[in-house]
DNA sequence: CCTCGGGAGATTGTCGACAATATGCATTGA
DNA sequence: TCAATGCATATTGTCGACAATCTCCCGAGG
């Protein structure tokens, strides 16, 4: 997305951080599996110091579970908690969505619809899907987070909650199913927003992700 | 609170991580003050191994902020981003009282009537009031949170939020100046979970800690 | 008097080694 | 055969030392 800041300000430990965090959401790294502190190290080229004080912060975003004196192994969402997360998000973004109604520039605004509008022709052109479904996606969350212009709300999203999200997705690669329903409803957040309805923004963004929820419950009522 | 597990068996660093936090946030370290690492290595007796390890933690949560190659710092909370953490809790609180509201135990709500009793009866009394309205009013809402049987709301709020409250609760001694009205409210959210009517639960838990927030905002615009 | 540059000191970042603990396996006894 | 015990090994937890960087002060030059 953008860099925060040149590798040359940042510390070893935060390039290992950045690095087996990512390595851990795009799940390079199974979920689960035991990860060993010597062997990670090496394979990163750093001493194991830096290696643990990045493990501590994974450790916080709930990335990783560490078992004294036995190891941290890479976590692995359940079922049950990726429900909580939606009801997480389902409260988080709703409250998003009603401060980008009332906060969110022209410009921001005017951004959406061209994200939308991009997102509608993709589909037109049916390429590839489902990766690019997951991205526009994600894309339009972001912005309606970041126009809340609240930077605590923004930080619990984006820098922990959503990294969750993303490993569960690599973890089951679970495909966008509802796409050209999820799309509508998009549109209607944005106009919402547009029309500076606060309300009917929060409410919209709600059940847009209790739908959402709701379909993942289903599925994993009736497997495949 | 809870002693989550015996000393013996945590280590050095979880041991230091708690105090350095419970240190923090009860203002003993001031707010905004450097806090050296060989200085406060030599100061709880570890290594700065350990150290660096709990500080990298706290640093998740906002509690304190490093700076590459000059050091941390306890966070100082400015009033802005005391604002954002209301509507952030709005938000969350909100949705706990609605979770709440439609899976706590006949035992939990007979349990939080009890409580409001104490909290009338103490309030009755006029005893040395300001610290006990603090404590009864946190245990309320940590109740509720808990309530909501939703472990990662419950992390969220009760592991990484509420401690920048309580923070700035030291770090401006704030005083409780509504509390017969908060009082009140309180009352009414139990009375709606006991209805098991979850949406009205939500309603209220957003209006009192928006009046809180609103309340805040005033002084704020008229200091003293 | 002010600005710029350099060096001493202090602090953070990193490393390798040692200590403490868990795990797995072999041995022993019933 | 099976359970319990103890040892060998591997892994995590902790420490002290060294390297890299910043800060502050002092002096030179304008």
């Amino acid at each position: 997305m953008h860099q925060l800041a040149d590798d040359s300000v940042r510390t070893l430990a935060d390039r290992v951080f950045t690095r087996l965090q990512d390595d851990i959401v795009r799940g390079v790294i199974a979920p689960g599996s035991k990860v060993s502190e010597t062997d990670l190290a090496g394979r990163y080229g750093v001493s194991r110091g830096p290696l643990r004080e990045a493990i501590r912060r994974l450790e916080s975003r709930k990335l990783v579970e560490r078992e004294v004196h036995v190891g941290t192994r890479v976590a692995s969402l359940s079922f049950d908690e990726l429900i909580e997360i939606y009801y997480v998000r389902e409260a988080l973004e709703g409250q998003a969505a009603r401060l980008a109604g009332e906060r969110m520039s022209d410009a921001e605004v005017a951004g959406l619809y061209q994200l939308l509008a991009q997102h509608e022709q993709q589909q037109d052109l049916r390429e590839d899907t489902a990766y690019f479904q997951r991205e526009f996606d994600l894309d339009f969350h972001y912005r309606i987070i970041q126009g809340s212009h609240n930077q605590t709300l923004i930080r619990m999203l984006i820098g922990e909650l959503y990294h969750l999200v993303r490993m569960y997705r690599y973890q089951f690669s679970t495909t966008a199913n509802r796409p050209q329903k999820a799309l509508h409803e998009h549109r209607r957040i944005v106009e919402a927003i547009e029309a500076r309805d606060a309300e009917m923004a929060e409410l919209l963004m709600r059940r847009h992700i209790g739908r959402a929820r709701e379909n993942i419950e289903a599925q994993q009522r009736s497997p495949q």
